[in-house]
DNA sequence: CGTAATAATAAGAATTATTCTTATATGATA
DNA sequence: TATCATATAAGAATAATTCTTATTATTACG
């Protein structure tokens, strides 16, 4: 089975993984690397990078928001960590690179995720497979949750 | 049947749908607003704000990249045109509202539409009715394009 | 274990993407 | 056609992200 990270793997395994990963792939452990990997593997939501920042500087104070940001993409390019596209034009971030979906209530703009195992065995149409080499899929769907529909 | 605008209906009734559409909403017909629209309407693909604003100053120099920017919100808020959502950080436009999907490729930046009938026919799992209500889905799909593929 | 080589960081500047401000112009209505 | 509200152009401002550079810290190697 491939090293990867899910929400249900325990936080310490998704540690050991990421350190695995970071050693297989020759990034160096720093402090800070392994601060925002934790933060943003800690919580099941979906924070920006300025968020992810904020709360690793009531700890850190010294982190930097540019450190944030290029240890986030240096993550993204190694798989260990998913950005996500929303129709907002602030990047959001996480952990947990297991199969799942998103859902983003576009009151609070919170995100949550979501199992449709229907849409991951659905084939892909013969459209797509003839238009090149296809390598991720991505699902969003746009609504009000419960806590914004008052 | 409602009034849309998918690629497959002739620029004149798209942009005689776009008109009735504004006059209904009480948005004014200015010649910007109808150039702009005109423009997407007119080519397949998937120009950010910025693409469009450079088409358009070829033929309306005083266009300004603001105005794009204000009348493609506004006509998104009128559900006139797509904002789509990409792993990248400008925002992409279409006109066709159609029923589709997206597949972009990451190297050269292209969008392209396709259709996936099992993925629209699909039922929303409980998890998804249970968050709130859901309005768009969107399916955006990543690889490497022909043309990329040297 | 200490040290050299090199990659990563912090800080702030720079860039890119988008939105706001304000004076002017234009479309819709009477 | 005059009126009035809305939309526009221009450029300033803000927001989001990336770059530059000097410094620091990790890793590899002795």
């Amino acid at each position: 089975m491939d090293a990867h990270s899910d929400c249900n793997m325990p936080i310490e395994e998704r540690l050991r993984a990421f350190e695995q990963i970071c050693r297989e792939a020759g990034l160096r452990l720093t402090y800070q690397r392994q601060e925002i990997y934790r933060e943003l593997a800690l919580r099941p939501d979906h924070p920006s990078a300025e968020t992810l920042h904020q709360r690793l500087r009531e700890r850190i104070p010294t982190m930097s928001l540019d450190t944030v940001y290029r240890t986030l993409a240096t993550f993204a390019g190694h798989g260990l960590v998913n950005k996500i596209e929303t129709v907002e034009n602030q990047a959001r971030f996480e952990a947990d690179i297991g199969c799942h979906h998103h859902m983003m209530c576009v009151k609070c703009k919170e995100i949550v995720d979501f199992q449709w195992p229907a849409v991951d065995e659905a084939p892909l149409p013969d459209e797509a497979k003839a238009w090149g080499h296809i390598m991720a899929k991505s699902v969003v769907v746009y609504g009000t949750c419960r806590n914004c529909m008052e």
